[in-house]
RNA sequence: GGGCCGUUAGCUCAGUGGUAGAGCAUCUGCCUUUUAAGCAGAGGGUCGGAGGUUCGAUCCCUCCACGGCCUACCA
């Protein structure tokens, strides 16, 4: 909006003539006594028509405006809901009144009065006292249609709060989701851990990371990409369960599925393995429901889906066979592979090597058709440089991901502790990255050496924060439950 | 990166090759239990930006910016 909007001169004008009045439009505090849910609670059973006993004082926004000449009525909501404001010219003094007339949608009001029942039945405060709190100067957006702009919505997200429900029930969801989530864990005997996000070396994942610099050391750091290598150190310390939830920065593509920050919860459980982590991952999410939503049936984009454990389990040999007619263990070369999906004139892209053509195969064919939570297991070892490999079958490793409404939201292995294996799959990774692949790993010196002090076998596990909070709030786009995802910047003024 | 779509008043949206429309919001007046309050009136626009075609462009064309969806990238 332009600085000299006509709307804004309007309450600028205002705040003007206040000032004049010796009023501060920007007081410093207000004490509140109640909230407006807790007198929707206490008089549930006063009667339309009737006044209470009981004074309240509360404070809040003004989202809504009704003037009748003598009488005028403002809506008024805090964090807990909304009440309506009744004053008459009787009740206050000529100059008050007007004041209270002239407040604005948007304005803060502190208000201290009777608590009644209008004739029509809504639950009002008879304004006795009233202060300003906060003068707003720029107008909130329509009442009826609330925000829609989604533009608006994802760079002002305080407005889309402001307008829309929806809005402030997924970011209270989020917040209950992740609390929820550490109470679990917690009650798992798990440690909270922090890790460091500034990184010498990237790892725990493929992807690119973002690159920063720091002066004083002089030296090239890298936002982590996951926050896996340092808490299986912390295995090896003897912290035996530990958990982090934080953000991992990856440099890539942004889509209704990734945002280039995002939230993971990864925990680490020593003398565990992949089985032990499918068991606490549906348990887990199904205890989250259940304290979120007070239920394990949810609705994810149309689909009714069933939280409660267990979870279907998959190999991903026999997801990729039954939805494609393909066996890759069959067909165990990317050359054998190719020909194979060439000759079944599958309509997939072909890939440069054996494992990304097995995970393209399970994101085209498998993957839309994850409804029902489901554990996919056993994955490609050239996919998975950190997990163990499955006893008996060297080219699998014990890896699982968690699909919910044809979405993958998390990863999880059997840990590689076997400091020689660990060192040659670094090494396939390098020669990789040496044939292009930006996404391979980099070798971890120091994280080796913590190896070869000793790893208890570990089960470990990463879960998406913001994808699980898809499901469960039934978003659509991951930037519905980012409160300030990634944008380009907008040069004009707002 | 590619394709498609969008951008009109503070907000939500109509609309046309010939001087720009509605509702809400704002302002003025009336109105003392209203609640999408109501009634009467008024103001408010570089029609995303820059070029082009045309007697004339908000509309047609090109480029650009931003956004959305799909796709690619990304376990």
């Amino acid at each position: 909006m332009d600085e000299s909007n006509p709307l804004r001169a309007e309450r600028l004008r205002k705040l003007e003539a206040w000032r004049q009045r010796g009023i501060d439009p920007y007081p410093t505090r207000f004490a509140r006594t109640h909230l407006a849910q807790q007198l929707h609670e206490l008089f549930r059973d006063l009667p339309a028509g009737a006044d209470s006993q009981t004074r309240a004082a509360l404070a809040g926004r003004i989202t809504a405006r009704r003037l009748m000449g003598g009488a005028t009525f403002l809506d008024l909501r805090d964090g807990s809901g909304r009440i309506q404001l009744y004053a008459t010219a009787d009740l206050l003094k000529p100059e008050e009144y007007e004041l209270f007339t002239q407040v604005d949608i948007g304005d803060f009001l502190g208000v201290e009065g009777l608590v009644f029942r209008t004739r029509r039945g809504e639950l009002s405060i008879k304004t006795e006292k009233f202060t300003i709190l906060a003068k707003a100067l720029r107008p909130l957006p329509e009442k009826w249609h609330g925000l829609q702009d989604v533009e608006i919505r994802y760079r002002q997200r305080y407005l889309d709060l402001i307008a829309n429900e929806s809005a402030r029930r997924i970011a209270v969801m989020r917040s209950r989701i992740v609390s929820a989530m550490r109470r679990f864990l917690d009650s798992e005997g798990f440690l909270e851990v922090e890790t460091p996000i500034l990184q010498p070396l990237y790892g725990g994942a493929a992807a690119k990371p973002f690159t920063t610099y720091h002066n004083a050391l002089e030296m090239t750091l890298y936002l982590r990409i996951s926050d896996e290598l340092y808490l299986k150190r912390l295995i090896v310390g003897g912290l035996e369960k530990v958990y982090e939830i934080g953000k991992d920065f990856r440099n890539e593509g942004i889509s209704t599925k990734h945002n280039p920050e995002f939230t993971q919860m990864e925990c680490y459980w020593a003398y565990a393995d992949y089985n032990d982590m499918m068991a606490l991952t549906e348990r887990m999410i199904a205890q989250i429901a259940r304290e979120v939503l007070g239920s394990t049936r949810i609705l994810y984009q149309g689909h009714e889906i069933d939280l409660s454990p267990p979870w279907r389990r998959l190999t991903l040999r026999e997801a990729i066979l039954a939805e494609s007619g393909l066996d890759i263990e069959k067909h165990s070369t990317l050359e054998e592979l190719r020909a194979e999906i060439l000759r079944r004139k599958l309509q997939i892209d072909l890939q440069p090597t054996w494992g990304k053509q097995v995970d393209e195969l399970l994101k085209v064919f498998v993957e839309p058709k994850l409804i029902q939570p489901t554990f996919i297991l056993d994955y490609p070892v050239e996919l998975s440089p950190l997990a163990k490999k499955k006893p008996g079958n060297p080219k699998v490793v014990e890896r699982f991901e968690p699909f919910i409404g044809g979405m993958e939201f998390g990863n999880a292995f059997s840990e590689l502790n076997d400091p020689i294996d660990q060192r040659e799959r670094f090494l396939a990774q390098e020669a990789l990255r040496r044939a292009g692949d930006e996404e391979a790993q980099v070798l971890d010196e120091d994280f080796l050496i913590a190896l070869e002090y000793g790893m208890p076998p570990t089960g470990g596990l990463g879960i998406g924060i913001d994808r699980l909070t898809m499901i469960l709030t039934d978003a659509p786009s991951i930037r519905e439950v980012i409160l300030f995802p990634t944008l380009r910047p907008r040069g004009e003024t707002l």
